[in-house]
DNA sequence: ATCTCCCGCCATATG
DNA sequence: CATATGGCGGGAGAT
């Protein structure tokens, strides 16, 4: 009831003033002090234009301004028109004006994106519940999500710390990583297959096989992954609590750094989140309420552009689902130099540790913020497991750091440049910025070399990698980099399961892996010709012309990216599968016998520039610490002084442990600058050429992706691959922009090599974009996989990954298809 | 009817 | 014990 006075803007006028804001938002903007006054001029108009980003629901009324100061409004007052007769105007507190998502743009407007390091921004929870005029458990959830992407990290009680999106970057880089060790996206090709069966049988209950394997598959125990100095207990408010939500935020968005489309549908997301802590069961109210969850967080990460609906047609109809539209996960773009400027940290770390407990935490390195630390509560081993083992809690060596070390691997290297692999991201993703974005990009960028939009990316991975983490990988675990760019062609590199089995899954000691489990899957052949096609439409309701389409796609930003409204008809969505109904008792008693998982915290070691003594002492916490630190020792180089008693156990995991990728970047060319396993086993290992890359280099030549003379180097890292002008063409027209379209299509090649590890799959475009369709049509995306088995060595373990369908004989070609829709409003 | 998802009860955690 | 958190699911608004 409270005067609304809706600041009708129209989407252009603000996006004329954009320009004028950001530059001055974007920067170290000092941002108003929280406490003091909340509504600046500047955080308003702030608000305003993300209010006005397309994402917005419908017509925004957002009557929230009305406490914004008078003169902010004015300034809006005289731009604010009714353009594209929305009417809005509504005053009523309709339900959408209290949608979470809006109340999230009212709480993101309130603080910087990138709030200069020197000065803190704090949240008060009363304040913002005031001033805000919502209820405290809302703030609760939107905070939450933050958490979970370390954009704030909580103090005290009523207290959290505004970081802004500083840590964005290192933060989806950890949570991809995580992602993939979880293998989502084998999950999800099970899930999708198991949906496809049951259209067939209605009934099919006797899925059992799958169901208990897939559960078991699911080993996804892995907790809240947490960044370097960010969070990690402040004050003593960190214990362990729930974090669910945060969690579930967490694992939401690995589904879509892991997934090749980027687009993760409810429904899945929804299974894939429940499966994880036990056998599945699926119960339909709990599905339900898992859906409630995700709908919650999806809008605060539709607040923060990371996200955006639309639906996903398959045959059975749309069911809704999410885009990511945030940035690419950058590879691990690790610059020892930079690192090297910025470390400063290290020496203290080192230096306090004599000890060595102290010693092993020091193991890794914490550089600019990459490194993370899975840091178990123990408790909750305790559990399940420890009896027999325990004592050696925190001793740095007892099996539960090994897990750790498997998530730790990723972020070990040294990697830094916390900006930089944001310019990166920033370029790659293109137009899809935010403008404001796009201008720190820009200023950032200037500076130094980076700018370049596309290619510049490899040639600085593939230096610094090759350098430094050969060493490192022998020593450290975790190492790896993976080079990934968002783009669309990548080549996965599976660890074969034999290693993997021990080193891949962090969860691995604690449960039984899945991946064994997974062949027994069963197949349906059907499922391979399944085709899933997606549509987009960009446009806003009515507006559909071909030119603006594809102006829209081309700047996303503005406002054409997401209408509020999207109207998506909907077809019925596929009943849902037949769920279970079990009794709850049972649940939770599974529930709890879940809580096993040793949940762990992934804690980046790293601490900024400022390193402080203190965080190591917080991180001694969690037992890997001791690890990292030790490999700290060396930080630049790479190599590692430490024994190598200590070093085997956790280091020999960390080898298989990350999957290699290998991304072709379209525009950069097929040259693919892969630092991997693959080269630091083969170092380590012997020095014959890896069996692998010959498969390899006969799929992409036999694929056409690769000119028949060229081969792929056994050891990628440090290698561009030369790819034929055509095939760089092709790709280059293609452009991101069509991948995520889905107009192209593209073959995902997957070889299981026994000798190296596993599977490789390649992503390959098929044809060369056409130019894109007005939006409005659906646009079609066809995946081809396939599949060969792997050498002799080739486990069957692994196969199931594709779709879950059975193991393929050896030698088999196994190629689904699959048409996605995904239409937008 | 289905999709979204707000509201707020109430169990827990924290202080 | 008083509060602060946040899991959870009913049920209502939006389509």
């Amino acid at each position: 009831k409270t005067p609304l006075k809706q600041a009708a803007t129209s989407q252009l006028v603000l996006t004329e003033r954009q320009p004028d804001c950001q530059p001055l938002t974007t920067p170290p903007k000092p941002m108003e002090t929280p406490p003091a006054d909340p509504w600046t001029p500047t955080s308003n108009l702030k608000m305003l234009i993300s209010a006005a980003s397309p994402e917005i629901r419908s017509r925004e009324q957002r009557r929230q301004l009305s406490d914004s100061s008078s003169e902010v409004l004015q300034t809006k007052h005289c731009l604010q028109e009714h353009i594209l007769g929305d009417e809005y105007e509504k005053s009523q507190p309709s339900r959408k004006e209290k949608s979470l998502g809006l109340l999230c743009h009212k709480f993101l407007a309130r603080y910087p994106d990138y709030p200069s390091p020197s000065q803190k921004s704090y949240i008060c929870l009363d304040e913002v519940t005031e001033e805000l005029h919502v209820e405290r458990r809302r703030i609760y959830d939107i905070v939450n999500v933050l958490e979970s992407l370390h954009m704030v990290s909580r103090l005290a009680r009523n207290r959290y710390v505004w970081h802004g999106r500083h840590n964005l970057p290192q933060t989806l880089q950890a949570l991809k990583k995580v992602g993939e060790e979880n293998k989502y996206i084998q999950q999800i090709q099970m899930i999708k297959k198991r949906e496809y069966e049951h259209e067939f049988d209605p009934d099919g209950e006797r899925n059992e096989d799958m169901a208990s394997s897939f559960g078991s598959s699911e080993q996804s125990e892995m907790s809240f992954v947490e960044l370097p100095g960010v969070e990690f207990r402040a004050a003593s408010v960190n214990g362990r609590k729930y974090k669910s939500l945060r969690v579930m935020s967490q694992k939401f968005v690995m589904l879509f750094l892991v997934s090749t489309p980027q687009i993760v549908s409810l429904e899945v997301a929804a299974k894939i989140l429940i499966g994880e802590d036990q056998l599945e069961d699926l119960d339909k109210s709990k599905f339900k309420t898992k859906i409630r969850r995700l709908y919650d967080i999806a809008n605060v990460l539709s607040s923060l552009k990371l996200i955006k609906k639309v639906h996903v047609t398959e045959e059975r109809g749309r069911k809704p689902a999410f885009k990511w539209t945030g940035p690419e996960v950058l590879p691990n773009t690790q610059d020892t130099k930079l690192e090297a400027t910025s470390t400063t940290c290290s020496p203290p770390i080192s230096e306090s540790i004599p000890s060595k407990e102290q010693c092993s935490k020091a193991l890794f390195p914490s550089k600019g913020k990459q490194n993370f630390t899975r840091h178990s509560s123990l408790i909750k081993l305790v559990k399940s497991i420890e009896n027999d083992r325990r004592k050696i809690q925190s001793a740095p060596t007892s099996p539960v750091k090994i897990s750790a070390s498997t998530y730790q691997s990723l972020p070990v290297f040294p990697n830094t440049v916390t900006q930089f692999p944001a310019i990166n991201k920033h370029q790659l993703e293109g137009q899809s910025k935010t403008a404001e974005e796009m201008q720190t990009k820009c200023a950032l960028s200037s500076p130094e070399a980076v700018p370049k939009p596309e290619p510049s990316q490899q040639p600085a991975l593939s230096q610094p990698l090759g350098v430094c983490p050969s060493s490192h990988s022998s020593v450290s675990p975790v190492i790896l980099p993976h080079p990934q760019s968002g783009v669309s062609y990548a080549i996965y590199l599976h660890p074969s399961q034999a290693h993997t089995v021990t080193t891949y899954s962090p969860g691995f000691m604690l449960q039984p892996l899945p991946c064994a489990n997974i062949t027994g899957i069963k197949s349906n052949n059907s499922k391979v010709l399944n085709k899933i096609t997606t549509e987009e439409g960009d446009t806003q309701r009515g507006m559909e012309e071909p030119a603006k389409s594809l102006a829209a796609e081309e700047r996303p930003d503005t406002k054409s990216e997401t209408s509020s409204q999207r109207c998506l008809k909907r077809s019925q969505a596929l009943p849902e599968n037949n769920l279970i109904k079990r009794c709850k008792s049972d649940e939770e008693s599974l529930d709890t016998s879940s809580t096993f998982f040793p949940s762990g915290y992934l804690i980046p070691l790293t601490h900024c520039t400022h390193g402080n003594k203190a965080e190591c002492s917080s991180k001694e916490k969690a037992g890997m610490c001791s690890l990292q630190h030790t490999a700290y020792s060396s930080p630049i180089t790479g190599v590692i002084p430490m024994p190598a008693s200590e070093l085997k156990t956790v280091n020999i995991p960390a080898f298989h442990i990350t999957p290699l990728n290998i991304m072709l970047s379209p525009n950069s060319i097929a040259a693919a600058p892969v630092l991997s396993n693959s080269c630091l086993n083969s170092s380590s290992t012997s020095s014959a050429p890896n069996p692998s890359s010959s498969a390899l280099n006969f799929m992409l030549q036999h694929i056409g992706l690769i000119p028949a003379g060229v081969q792929v180097p056994a050891n990628p890292v440090l290698q561009h691959v030369p790819v034929s002008s055509q095939s760089e063409n092709i790709s280059h027209s293609s452009g991101s922009t069509n991948m995520q379209e889905g107009k192209v299509s593209y073959n995902i090649l997957q070889l299981n090599h026994g000798g190296l590890s596993g599977k490789y799959s390649a992503v390959i475009p098929l044809q060369q974009p056409s130019a894109p369709k007005e939006p409005q049509e659906p646009q079609a995306v066809t995946e081809n996989f396939f599949r060969t088995p792997g050498g002799p060595n080739t486990e069957p373990s692994l196969s199931a990954n594709s779709d879950g369908t059975q193991r393929i004989s050896q030698g088999t070609l196994y190629i689904p298809q699959r048409k996605l829709e995904v239409s937008e409003d």
